[in-house]
DNA sequence: CTTTCTGCAAAAGGTTTGCAGTTAG
DNA sequence: CTAACTGCAAACCTTTTGCAGAAAG
């Protein structure tokens, strides 16, 4: 969800409420597109002349997670607004090892990959999230 | 790494100590084949009447990570014994959603793939860690 | 015997919980 | 107006650091 506003509008009519701190963490995140820590996103909003609870602040990224629209990337160590228009199915990330910049795509070829894949290990594949790590462009000199 | 015999001997190889701590965390995990916390081991260890300082749980982790004799997996926010004989390369792990149990397996399809994904994404892919969710056999019920 | 490793104490971080007060709709 | 949400204080759990003593080879 590259758009702040669809995200907003998904949240609404999963009958929740529209807020300040939910538009704040949204904003950030929507500006960043790289992995934010709780209380990294505490300080860019100080950086702002706004202040967010830390708690409310866990709060709002555990309900976005939910919603998948965003993601706790756990190579990166933090929360991304997600950038595919997609609520559920693939989410895949590479994730560079040296910045922690990352890159979000789906690809049913990995899917399917996969999914046989676990199938012979006895697993039953459902939601498709999986991260892995390489080296950026920026990060390659 | 099945054996833990052939961990200790890369251990010596690489110039490390052989040390009881470390063969005792990597006899829990050998034992275990499911990811467990640092405080995990420490309790599975106490069960035996054996003692180890949690500080000292965490060092020997990080060692044995380094080398690839375990891995730390995050969706399963715990560390595994390495099951493949491969030091480097292609480690990737289906974890259970529901239980966190796990399987590691490599995949040289999946290895292309995802390289040629993250070249077209600006990335050079490396070493070739990824973790995806599922359902596993006995969850599926 | 010396270098590496462990245990301890303490600090530093990150995350969660309960409750009272505020706000969206 | 009322249910949903936020802020605060405090607890809790995880991880890290520095240093003195123990143990591997």
């Amino acid at each position: 969800m590259v758009e702040t506003r669809k995200a907003l509008k998904l949240l609404r009519e999963q009958g929740y409420r529209i807020t300040t701190p939910r538009r704040q963490v949204l904003g950030i995140l929507a500006e960043a597109q790289r992995p934010l820590s709780p209380y990294e996103i505490q300080d860019m909003l100080k950086e702002k002349g706004e202040y967010l609870n830390h708690v409310t602040i866990y709060r709002v990224l555990e309900l976005l997670c939910s919603l998948n629209l965003a993601h706790k990337v756990l190579l990166a160590g933090g929360f991304v607004i997600c950038s595919l228009g997609e609520s559920r199915g693939c989410h895949r990330f590479v994730v560079c090892r040296e910045c922690g910049r990352l890159k979000e795509y789906a690809s049913e070829a990995l899917c399917a990959e996969e999914t046989e894949m676990a199938e012979q290990l006895g697993f039953r594949a459902e939601q498709h999230f999986s991260e892995f790590s390489g080296v950026c462009a920026t990060c390659q000199k």
